[in-house]
DNA sequence: GCTATTTTAGGTTGCCGACCTAAGATAATT
DNA sequence: AATTATCTTAGGTCGGCAACCTAAAATAGC
């Protein structure tokens, strides 16, 4: 089980945008593949899924990007994942065998968990301390 | 990010053992795989590997087969997850990106606590609740 | 209207891992 | 020795992730 690589392009972009919130600024394509070391054709369709999600906006043509939706606090890690990739944790099968209904049932208490703690992160916390990219004077 | 078949497969399977354990039976893969509906040729395998991490005992030749190592109480889920996957949630990117770092510590967070929640489910909570086949007289 | 710039939409490829099958090797009991 | 079981390992198929590429649509400025 293990966090897909385009979840965590989507954060950090995220994350990004996060940071020009608030600003007239519009982040280019070019732009966020640069600095968050994300491959610039595979940008594109996470954030046309961004988009597509309601949690970022676009504008097209000459002095086009895209900027955050909503303010950095109204937005979720879980909705990110919910975005990107459906469901938090998955439970493939239906319950099967003479274990399978308690075994599912705990972990689907072990899901709720989950997303109640991906939950409490917003965006604003992926800003907020000091990481690289902060100079000290 | 989804649960795995195989670790689906290994719960029900120890259940099962856990249902046996006291007992002086050792189960067999034929009776296993017919109960909790797992294919055999796989399950070999399942048990092999639950085996080498040290949560089953067994037999060979006749009146050979599997047996829990220790008792259920004594086994966490999150036993299981390391013994049959590794880790429980990878963190495959190392932080790159200006936003990197940051959002890689915030899972990680996410997964000590995932960690905690998973550790305070053992195998005796797997059958102590009525599921499938249990009859009422 | 024309051009440059940017997003939008889709198709395609390479590749790796999950899941499963199969079959020979090994061990223990009778 | 024969039988019954586990052990080991070598494959084989399938789907999805990651990435790239191309063409189309929209917008700003001239």
């Amino acid at each position: 089980m293990k966090l897909s690589v385009k979840v965590d392009y989507a954060c950090r972009v995220l994350a990004q945008l996060a940071r020009l919130h608030g600003t007239e600024d519009l982040a280019h394509i070019e732009e966020l593949a640069d600095t968050e070391a994300v491959p610039a054709n595979y940008l594109v369709q996470i954030l046309s899924e961004l988009r597509n999600g309601g949690l970022i906006v676009s504008r097209r043509g000459k002095q086009g990007g895209y900027a955050l939706a909503r303010p950095p606090e109204e937005i979720t890690l879980l909705e990110i994942v919910k975005v990107i990739e459906g469901e938090l944790l998955e439970i493939t099968t239906a319950g099967a065998g003479q274990s399978g209904k308690r075994v599912a049932q705990v972990w689907q208490e072990v899901r709720a968990a989950l997303e109640t703690k991906v939950k409490s992160y917003t965006l604003d916390k992926l800003v907020s301390r000091t990481g690289e990219g902060m100079y000290y004077i």
